[in-house]
RNA sequence: GGCGUCGUACCCAAGCGGUCUAAGGGGCCGGUUUGCAAAACCGUUAUUCGCCGGUUCGAAUCCGGCCGACGCCUCCA
């Protein structure tokens, strides 16, 4: 049975979609301005993990993340590079993509732009003007009237009074009802440039909470079942999703929302404007492995701030180099794959904490105990009857979950020689030789392994 | 100021009132194995859970206070 804590109740519920055997999920996805940084891919790590455990319990998932290809960043960055927005956005998109792919992170579904939605947005802000839940200024904007919507609040539970935004309302330069409200459509103004789009009530752009309100409901449906995001999301962002769509659509909108804790560096929150970061590329060249990131993204639960550091570098190749080696052991112990092989009882146990809210620090917990007993029986030749195949199907299932395994690489003919030329001068006990070898095929990258029915390579 | 999270070994980290003389991982040290290594395995590393009180037959777990770290309160994953 699954079961997450859900941020709208701040308890663990169990989890039923509201088609049988479906889940309709969405994700906030980047801001294309700029390189997404690990503390980003932290969230999505984490949406990529939800999806594969909502597969795994036999669901079938539609999951969609936005880009938001227009605001006030992307309108800046690309006025300040001198470059169109488009042309910006979309350099940025596929650097998000590649970024994505690296890590393993199964694509979604689609991946909406906000620009090319307007349509959606400009009829969701009609039928909210309509309905008297928003109201134009006179340069063009609309806004949002928190005050018509009573349940406002419910998700970050926040109590709005006079005096918190009594400062804010001062400087602010729109000329707002109340300060908690907020943007639906921003009127055109000399900044934007040629950014803008018509709508009935003048020239502008979507504000940004409309448009995941907007897009969600069209690929989703109104009353869809997860939304996630980063906790810093849960307000103002997703409060006003929830305000605009219910008020909008006149039905219940998102059943489950998880967030996301922060990523932490030195301390930390890890944010762009601290400057404090780290963007996949940079780690790529420190020699992070999308393997060992995806360990030090997963080994913590994800309401838990964890802390990123390259000190823990070493910690992660060393669990990828153990779980490789185990997986070689193991196909090295089942000749034959057995068919109808079942899975081993911890298997279960795996499930089951992965089904209660994604619990990856203990189904960790649970195969590494489930390795060691392995490993013993086959150091002490004592695997029973098609053990060998049923770790097998554990360790494929584990992996679906945590991606930590990489890839067997194919050995290169030249190492393969090298190999064999060691292997006659340890028959001929030439130790020296034999050393000198190995030492040689190390600095190629690969590490040998002499075992009982003989040397093995793997690589480095 | 308001709302909220957290503080467990050298480091990371689980712990959802009794099976906790506290999982799991990394590291350290010792051992088995090995030509030597590597890997794997075995053993050792917190009588203690930030501090002080309280509730209870029983608390790392609940309550109160204090100290410390962090997040949100309309840029933010």
């Amino acid at each position: 049975m699954l079961q997450f804590y859900n941020s709208l109740t701040r308890k663990k519920e169990s989890f039923k979609p509201l088609k049988e055997g479906e889940v309709s999920l969405y994700t906030c996805g980047p801001t294309v301005y700029d390189e997404a940084h690990i503390g980003n891919f932290r969230t999505f790590m984490f949406e990529d993990l939800l999806k594969r455990v909502l597969i795994l319990s036999g669901l079938d998932v539609k999951h969609i993340m936005n880009i938001t290809d227009v605001d006030d960043k992307t309108i800046k960055r690309a006025a300040d590079q001198n470059m169109p927005l488009q042309e910006l956005t979309e350099k940025y998109t596929k650097m998000f993509y590649d970024d994505l792919e690296w890590l393993k992170i199964i694509p979604a579904d689609d991946y909406p732009l906000a620009t090319q939605h307007v349509d959606g947005m400009i009829s969701m802000i009609a039928s909210l003007l309509e309905k008297g839940h928003a109201y134009k200024d006179d340069d063009g904007s609309v806004y949002f009237k928190v005050a018509s919507f009573p349940k406002y609040g419910q998700l970050s539970h926040l109590i709005f009074e006079e005096q918190q935004s009594a400062d804010r309302m001062a400087s602010d330069e729109y000329s707002k009802e109340a300060a908690q409200d907020f943007a639906l459509w921003k009127g055109w103004k000399d900044d934007d440039g040629n950014v803008v789009w018509d709508a009935p009530w003048g020239k502008g752009r979507p504000g940004w909470h409309i448009e995941c309100s907007s897009m969600s409901t069209e690929y989703l449906g109104d009353h869809f079942d997860i939304h996630c995001g980063g906790v810093d999301n849960m307000f103002p962002h997703h409060e006003n999703e929830i305000a605009q769509s219910q008020c909008a659509s006149g039905k219940p909108f998102v059943n489950t929302w998880l967030h996301s804790e922060h990523l932490m560096v030195e301390g930390g929150k890890m944010s762009k404007s601290e400057g404090n970061y780290y963007t996949v590329n940079e780690l790529k060249s420190q020699g992070f492995t999308p393997e060992n990131i995806r360990y030090q993204l997963l080994s913590g639960h994800y309401r838990t701030k964890i802390n990123f550091s390259l000190a823990k570098k070493q910690e992660g190749e060393k669990i990828v180099k153990r779980l490789s080696e185990f997986k070689a052991r193991l196909k090295a112990e089942s000749n034959e794959t057995k068919l109808g092989a079942e899975f081993p009882k911890e298997y279960q146990l795996f499930q089951e904490n992965l089904f209660c809210d994604l619990d990856t620090p203990n189904a960790l917990a649970v195969f590494f105990d489930y390795m060691r007993k392995i490993n013993r029986k086959i150091d002490n030749d004592n695997m029973g009857e098609g053990e060998a195949s049923a770790a097998l199907l554990f360790i494929e299932k584990f992996n679906y979950i945590f991606g930590i395994i990489p890839d067997d690489n194919a050995i290169p003919g030249e190492i393969i020689n090298l190999m064999n030329e060691r292997e006659t001068a340890r028959l001929e006990k030439d130790w020296a030789l034999a050393d000198e070898i190995r030492s040689k095929i190390d600095s190629l990258g690969w590490n040998v392994k002499d075992t009982q029915s003989g040397s093995k390579l793997s690589k480095k």
